[in-house]
RNA sequence: GGGAGAUUAGCUCAGCUGGUUCAGAGCAUCUGCCUUACAAGCAGAGGGUCACUGGUUCGAACCCAGUAUCUCCCA
């Protein structure tokens, strides 16, 4: 047999991955004789493909799942993808640009088409990179948030929500995009930083009740604006009602600049007194802030502009010049009258598409809303009383925070990609709302009353809805539930386990679902929800496509596999915090799967005697314990969603405890044969190894199963049963005494390395101990791990020997000619210092009488116990020095 | 402007009910080793004013108040 030295992931994750699905394991179905175990994943979007993101978010999927899975669980992982619909028709606008076709010269039909046969092309992809990953979804229930039934759970959803009144249309402020031609949402707006003009523009003061107009001074306020072509749609000036300067104002009328109309000085806390000249021209269709000015002032509304960002008749002046060419030419025009006070520079922040980098445009537009209010206060209860748990739990303010004071949800998009609102226009302007052109014809003709209207008569909504607006039923519509609400995935898994989702969508997505959950079917949709954090470069910054910071995650697997990768990314992401990626973690990760890969290999070629005596039953039965001890401790981090940890927890379990210590103190001589017992025993600990790492690794840990004996029919470790806890006898009492010889070992070590001492050069050991019977039984361990050839006790101090404390004995190493005792007493003597040092402080606090009568029973105990060993310390430090 | 969170070793983070070892891990660093599983390794070592200032307490990294800095969310 010749095993590689390295561990090749390659040969082995593609192989396996085909294996696990053959046998079915990943398929889950309704069964009674188990408890379900169900997560739903964040469909990406169609069109995307693998980042890092993707890889956290479904490694923690993936870990939850195998190991619900080998619990025994039913355990499914339901798959899917979202239609996403701004990213994929931006995608599919490009593409066709590509090929010289504008989106504007298409039908929506023609439109549609195009979009299909793309998804169908390039939809997708991500999905088949997650098998890559080792993900292990039941890939026959792969869903889609635009397939027909989702779909119609979608209208359904829509049409009941309108019946209940939560439905509504109304005007908002949207971010419009005048060369894209469309609404954009906030996420598609890229903040951008500029160097702006600030213009100082002159309003001739009308009237005013205290005022002498005969003033020069006065006759005008100046005012501050960075877009001075808006002023045509002015319909106030407001000041701060604190600032002294404008007092006198109040009532005032004033005349807009060149063009003439009179408006109102109106007094409103929001604006900033300290910025520009502390007057703000209000102008409510071109900006928010304005709006909301506007509408507690009871102000009209004068929208200026046209959808391509021209001036419309509205204007009076400029019509049908470009805002930027207006701006210009009202600069000039301003200058001209002698109404331009200043310009200056400023450093500005401007909105600009992400897609056209066109700056974005503030606009009114009639959208659809959907009432929140009455679907917040429950979703809100449920995550207050526990009955949803957020990990880490101090998303709780931050979800509280939002839904305490919910606002009402836009749900239209102007867009073809997604389902089109089912809202169908009379031909008198009013509406009805239907799942399907026929039903909404029946309600059209009797609302109003013509049984001649007929479907062509009706002119549906051409918005569709927002892409949240499927995702959200997305817990309840993979099984079904709308279209069966009582078929039996749906009863056996819904609800949900456990939700892995990133921070930023918890109020898109999670509080979303929680709210459909409750109003559609009456139960949570999930009981924990995971956030991960953001990944990000060793530099902290985010990763993207534009930095070029982002490794590809399909080339890290090819390089460092799979397992390396997910342990990688884990290493170093606690619950809720973002991921400082560095290629050192998935190096670790690597290197983690060749140490067990080596331990294997290690295992494997030791060949057994069965005449040999059981010989290591000590360190048999110590790392009994200890693995009994660390699956404890593992379980208890994952049933806290500590994944990190958890993942430390097996790490350092293997390579330290099982590869450092118990291998080092089994392992025969260079081909020498091993008893069969200890073999046995070790195959059987790395057996349950495996299991524990399977989760974290599922690659590796298979192949290492299949090697480590042969295995028949459905004995594989991705389905193998989870390690129960066995209790072990004297656990405590088996890694006390270990501990304490491992502490001579250290001892030993540390000399070795101090003398610059070879490891191959054995060492005698001399012992002055009150415990002789733990020398003894440990003796062989001692010889091994620490390289002796010799341990033997002693009553008085040996001449030529470096000496260690440890565990209140003196602890002599023989050294022939290699001993500076000035240096040896300068080690002793700071020990000894610091131990005394370290008495006082315990003598200082038992002697505490406050301390005595107010600690607890235990820790008093604890304190006697170290000042009994610390004083067991000093006495042999001080016996050491003296024998010097 | 409002709110939330953070600040512990060079870096990333634990530290759970205030008391195990005058503060823990991983990585990084340094020293020595190619010791017959693994140099993607082994053995060791160094490294800390627990942001700062006060307070509560017999006892504070932990609780309280204030200050500073950073991050995020909302406006």
């Amino acid at each position: 047999m010749s095993l590689a030295t390295t561990y090749n992931p390659l040969d082995v994750e593609a192989k396996w991955y085909q294996r696990w699905q053959e046998m079915g394991f990943f398929k889950a179905s309704p069964n009674p004789d188990k408890e379900p175990y169900t997560v739903v994943i964040p469909p990406p979007n169609v069109t995307g493909v693998l980042h890092m993101g993707h890889m956290l978010n479904n490694t923690i999927q993936d870990i939850l799942v195998r190991r619900a899975r080998m619990q025994g669980k039913e355990a499914c992982w339901v798959p899917g993808t979202d239609h996403a619909s701004i990213a994929t028709e931006a995608k599919v606008v490009a593409l066709l640009k590509e090929q010289g076709i504008e989106k504007k010269d298409l039908t929506r039909e023609q439109f549609l088409a195009h979009a299909f046969a793309w998804k169908e092309k390039y939809g997708g992809i991500i999905l088949e990179q997650l098998k890559q990953l080792g993900a292990s979804c039941d890939w026959d229930r792969t869903r889609f948030t635009m397939e027909p039934d989702l779909t119609d759970a979608v209208l359904e959803v829509f049409v009941d929500l309108y019946n209940k009144g939560l439905i509504y249309r109304g005007v908002r402020m949207v971010n419009w995009d005048p060369q894209g031609g469309t609404a954009l949402s906030d996420e598609e707006v890229l903040p951008k930083n500029v160097q702006a003009k600030m213009y100082y523009l002159r309003y001739e003061i009308v009237s005013a009740a205290g005022l002498t107009l005969k003033d020069a001074d006065k006759q005008y306020i100046t005012v501050a604006t960075s877009r001075p072509e808006t002023i045509m749609a002015d319909v106030a000036v407001a000041v701060n009602p604190t600032d002294p300067r404008y007092q006198h104002l109040a009532g005032a009328k004033v005349r807009i600049p060149l063009l003439g109309r009179e408006i109102s000085v109106i007094f409103d806390a929001y604006v900033t007194a300290d910025f520009g000249t502390g007057a703000l021209k209000v102008t409510p269709a071109h900006d928010l802030n304005d709006y909301e000015i506007g509408l507690r002032h009871n102000l009209p509304v004068i929208d200026i502009l046209n959808d391509d960002g021209s001036l419309n008749e509205k204007a009076q002046l400029y019509v049908g010049q470009d805002r930027f060419a207006a701006r210009r030419n009202i600069v000039k025009d301003l200058e001209a009258a002698g109404l331009l006070v200043k310009v200056e520079e400023y450093a500005s922040i401007v909105q600009t598409s992400e897609r056209t980098q066109a700056v974005i445009e503030p606009k009114l537009s009639l959208q659809w809303f959907l009432k929140t209010e009455h679907l917040a206060k429950p979703a809100l209860e449920v995550v207050e009383n526990g009955t949803i748990q957020l990990h880490p739990p101090k998303f709780k303010n931050l979800y509280r925070s939002w839904m305490e004071q919910p606002r009402d949800w836009c749900i239209s998009r102007q867009l073809w990609w997604g389902q089109q609102i089912p809202a169908y226009y009379l031909p008198d302007g009013s509406l009805v709302v239907a799942r399907t052109a026929e039903a909404a014809l029946t309600q059209a003709r009797a609302k109003a009353g013509n049984e001649n209207l007929q479907i062509s008569d009706l002119r549906q909504d051409e918005d569709v809805l927002d892409t949240w607006f499927s995702s959200w039923l997305w817990p309840i519509s993979v099984f079904d539930g709308f279209k069966d609400p009582e078929n039996a995935d749906i009863k056996y898994f819904y609800p949900t386990n456990d939700l892995v989702t990133a921070p930023e969508i918890l109020f898109f997505w999670v509080a979303r679902m929680i709210m459909a959950g409750l109003e559609f079917r009456g139960e949570v949709p999930f009981k924990n929800v995971y956030l991960t954090g953001i990944v990000r470069d060793a530099q902290g910054r985010k990763m993207s496509k534009s930095l070029g910071n982002s490794p590809d995650p399909l080339d890290l697997i090819r390089d460092y596999g799979a397992d390396g990768v997910r342990t990688g990314m884990l290493f170093s992401s606690p619950a809720g915090n973002d991921l400082l990626f560095d290629m050192k973690l998935v190096e670790q990760g690597r290197n983690f799967s060749n140490k067990v890969w080596n331990a294997f290999r290690l295992v494997k070629g030791w060949e057994a005697d069965a005449a040999l005596p059981y010989a290591h039953g000590l360190a048999v039965d110590w790392f009994a314990a200890r693995l009994a001890a660390a699956t404890a401790e593992l379980d208890e981090h994952f049933e806290k969603f500590r994944i990190s940890d958890a993942l430390l927890t097996v790490y350092k379990l293997v390579w330290d405890d099982f590869c450092a210590l118990y291998l080092e103190m089994v392992k025969p001589a260079y081909q020498q044969p091993i008893d069969a017992a200890t073999l046995q025993k070790t195959i059987s600990f790395f057996e349950t190894l495996l299991k524990l790492l399977h989760p974290f690794m599922p690659f590796i840990t298979e192949e290492l199963w299949h090697e480590l004996a042969p295995r028949t029919g459905r004995d594989f470790v991705c389905v193998a049963p989870w390690p129960q806890r066995p209790a072990v006898a004297d656990a405590a009492g088996l890694q006390t005494r270990m501990e304490w010889a491992l502490g001579v070992v250290s001892g030993i070590r540390t000399i070795r390395n101090q003398k610059q001492l070879a490891p191959t050069k054995a060492l005698v050991l001399l012992a002055k101990t009150t415990q002789p019977e733990l020398l003894q039984t440990y003796g062989p361990l001692l010889r091994k791990l620490a390289n002796l050839s010799g341990i033997q006790r002693t009553d008085t101090a040996p001449a030529a020997a470096v000496s260690f404390v440890h565990a209140g004995a003196e602890f002599f190493v023989l050294l022939e000619g290699q001993i500076d005792l000035g240096a040896e007493r300068a080690r002793l003597e700071k020990e000894l210092e610091y131990a005394q040092g370290f008495k006082e402080s315990v003598e200082r606090k038992l002697s505490n009488e406050k301390f005595a009568a107010n600690a607890k029973p235990d820790v008093l105990e604890r304190e006697r116990q170290k000042l009994a060993d610390a004083e067991a310390k000093i006495a042999a430090l001080e016996q050491a020095l003296k024998s010097l």
